[in-house]
Formats: C-alpha cells, sequence, structure tokens
DNA sequence: GTCTATAAACAGATAGAC
DNA sequence: GTCTATCTGTTTATAGAC
C-alpha cells in the first residue's frame, strides 16, 4: 500500500515509523535514566507502541540498546561526517587551531543543548561508564574517529606528534573539560544558580573550553622552541 | 559484652561491622553498575551479611544509598579537610598556583586509583548524573566545598574575583578535564593501548592536568594585564 | 541483632490471536 | 506487523523465629 518503489529515498513503512520512535525514547529513557533502571513497558508507552514490539524489531531489550548505539553513530556521522574528512595534511597551524576551536564549540553545543541532539551523549556516556555489547558500536564509531581527529588538528597546530602519549592524553583532557558540563549537569547549575544552560550560558561555557585549548596550546607550542 | 566504655575511640560493636560492610559493598556496587542494576542480595553476599540486614540497619535500599553518600563525604572530609582549611587570604599568587596544581594532582591520584578511595568517585559520579535523595549530601560535602576551594585559590593566583561566573565555569572545566579519565576510563585505556592505569601513567596525566592549569592560568594573567 | 520464609510487585520474554 | 495474555524469574520489603 505504502509501497512506491523510489530506489534513492526510501519512503518509511508503517514498521519503519514504529522501530524508529522506539529507538528515540529508548535513547532519551536509556540516557537519563540508564539502561537498567529503564523498562522495556516504559519504552513503549513512551513510543506508543506496544511491548511486544521490542522484541519483534530488535529481539529484546539488548537488541534495542545496541540498535540505540547503531543510531547514534549514523546521526552523528551524518552531521560531523563532512567537516571529519577535511585532510589534515598542508594544514597550517593557525588554521588547524581554529578548525580544532571550532570542533569544541561545536561539541559544547551538542553536550549543553537539552533536547534533540543532546540525548546522544548521556547514552554515550553511560555506555563508556558501563561497558556493554553497545560500546564497541558507539567507541569505534564516535569516541575513536573524534579523538583521532583531535589530535591530527593537535598535531598540525603544534607540531607534537598526533599519536604520542602525550598528545592524546592532551586531547582527553580537552574533550573531558567539555563532558563534564553534561555529566556534572546538575552541579553546574546549582553552583552557578542557574536553572538552565540558555544560549548565552552556553557561549560562556564555548568560550572557556576554547581559550582554554588555546592557552594550553600556546604553552605547547613556546615550549617546543 | 563489648560495651567499654571509652569516651574518645568507639569501639566498633558487631552492629557497626555489619554496617560498614553494607556501606562499603554497596559503594563499589552502586558505582560500577548503578543503583538500579544492584540488588539487595548481590550486597548482602558481598558485605557477608543477610539480606534483613539492609532492612535492619538503614530501612531500605534507598536508606542505604543515603549511609553510603554520608560515608563519602566523611571519609573525604577527613583526608581533604586539613588542606582545605588553609586561608586563602594573604595568600602569594604563586603559593596559590601551586596550592591548585597540588589540589589537582591529589584529585587525579583519587581519580585514576582503581580500588580503595577510588570507589568514591564513580558513585558520586552517578549520583550526580542521576540525583537522587543522596544527591544533596554529596553536593554539600564535596561538590560545593571544594568547587568553591578551587574557586578562592583561583582568585589569589589570577586577581580574577572567585565568584564570578567567568571563574566558576573555568573551575568546573578544569576539574571535568580530570574526571573524565574516571569516567571515559574504559576509552582512555583502548585508545591509548594501556590495560590499566599504573602510578607512571597517572603521573603523565598529573603532569599533563597540571600544565593545562598552568597554561590557562598564565594566559589568564597576561590578558589581566 | 541475625537470619529465613514469604508476600506482593515487577521485570523481560514469548505464544498466539488478529 | 500489531497487540494482548501469560509464563517464569527476580525484585524489595516484611513478618517472625531464634
Amino acid at each position: 500500500m505504502t509501497d512506491s518503489r523510489q530506489p534513492s529515498p526510501p519512503i518509511p513503512s508503517n514498521a519503519d515509523v514504529t522501530r524508529l520512535a522506539l529507538i528515540r525514547a529508548a535513547l532519551k529513557l536509556f540516557g537519563s535514566k540508564g539502561f537498567e533502571a529503564t523498562s522495556t513497558r516504559e519504552i513503549a508507552t513512551a513510543a506508543r507502541a506496544n511491548i511486544g514490539s521490542i522484541a519483534y524489531h530488535f529481539g529484546g531489550k539488548e537488541g534495542l540498546r545496541e540498535a540505540c548505539a547503531h543510531h547514534v553513530v549514523e546521526t552523528i556521522r551524518t552531521v560531523a561526517g563532512p567537516a571529519m574528512r577535511i585532510a589534515p595534511e598542508d594544514l597550517p597551524p593557525d588554521e588547524a587551531e581554529t578548525l580544532l576551536t571550532t570542533a569544541i564549540e561545536r561539541m559544547v553545543s551538542l553536550v549543553v543543548a537539552s533536547p534533540e541532539a543532546g540525548e546522544f551523549v548521556p547514552f554515550m556516556l553511560r555506555e563508556v561508564m558501563q561497558p556493554s555489547s553497545a560500546l564497541d558500536i558507539v567507541y569505534e564509531g564516535v569516541f575513536e574517529p573524534v579523538h583521532t581527529r583531535f589530535c591530527q588538528l593537535w598535531e598540525r597546530a603544534t607540531g607534537e606528534p598526533a599519536e604520542s602519549e602525550r598528545t592524546r592524553v592532551t586531547i582527553f583532557s580537552l574533550i573531558g573539560q567539555v563532558l563534564y558540563f553534561r555529566i556534572g549537569r546538575v552541579a553546574v547549575l546549582r553552583r552557578m544558580g542557574w536553572d538552565a544552560i540558555d544560549e548565552g550560558r552556553a557561549r560562556l561555557i564555548a568560550e572557556i573550553a576554547t581559550g582554554n585549548a588555546r592557552a594550553i596550546l600556546k604553552a605547547r607550542r613556546d615550549k617546543g622552541r
């Protein structure tokens, strides 16, 4: 009935709609409450589907978790892919620095954004805190490529080898300073006396995070001489 | 029977031993697996106590969580208390900077240390990720005082007001860069090709974290002129 | 205080009607 | 594909013996 054979943009079938609704609801609940704390009934209700549909589409709760991981990877690949593909060779140091700070700014937006895309981050953070079958998917699909990319930009900006221990650990510290604004969100809100992180506050955070990165970059360059 | 009336060092009764064993086991399990994913039976077995003892001593699972929070606060207060009480007034900038970097080094040891004290950190991070009745206890007992302390040292080192938005956000970024080595531990291990974080690796992380702090400090001081 | 038995609620998985 | 009824196991909390 709804089948019109278009090759390029596939028309979402009725089943696909249910499937996606389940993934979206699960992603949100897994991220905010945790996998074990979320019941399949809760997910089905939030997705306006029935409990049986989880078993039908994903084989079970664990399968749904993995489907969520794939969905996160695919979505991030779509939005961040183009920027990731710019070859780092032949980049002058100051352009590499600009790309790096821009990447940090984007990360702050993603991490701090309340709804929509921001749901991905808690899910991934929980996966990495408590490795499961879905960790490999998000690690290889997001963590590893993003970290590697940052390391390459760092090399172009400072001259330090991208894969040296020092560079890799430094990049983790740079990423960590941003991610904490999601993990410790309630502590941040309470300590700052904020009720939410609006755009202006997100800009302040981004400004400080990129400022930090530039300061560290500068210190390393000066030392390298 | 075991009651010898010594006022200062109270002899631990049989009940106190069970109580502490339960808290310790729960702290470890809540931290590593999460509150909901941990069953009371599991805790009782790990503590070599019976299930009923949790209801008896803490009223239930939720009460045990709060007892864990109090235990964490008390322990941290004992070990970090003395350093926290050094008055920040009249501190010359370079001494404030030294105190700040020393505090970061200690935080790295605590965060990266696998067993013992390191069990506190995952517990607190989970609490802050998913606020519960125990969050207030750890927030007011640890998060808030530590953050405030860092802000005061920052003021002495840079001249920026301790309670300005900029300072408070900066301190969060400084703390976040360290905490991520616990949250993203498995990602760090995998990306670094490490099987564990031994003392030498912990020193590398501490060196980079303190180096970052000094670089940011320097940039801010230069800008302030 | 310790320990066991049990109650009442809830979990995820499954079979089968539609 | 959707939806419901049900099975089986597990959960926390509780009552009561010792």
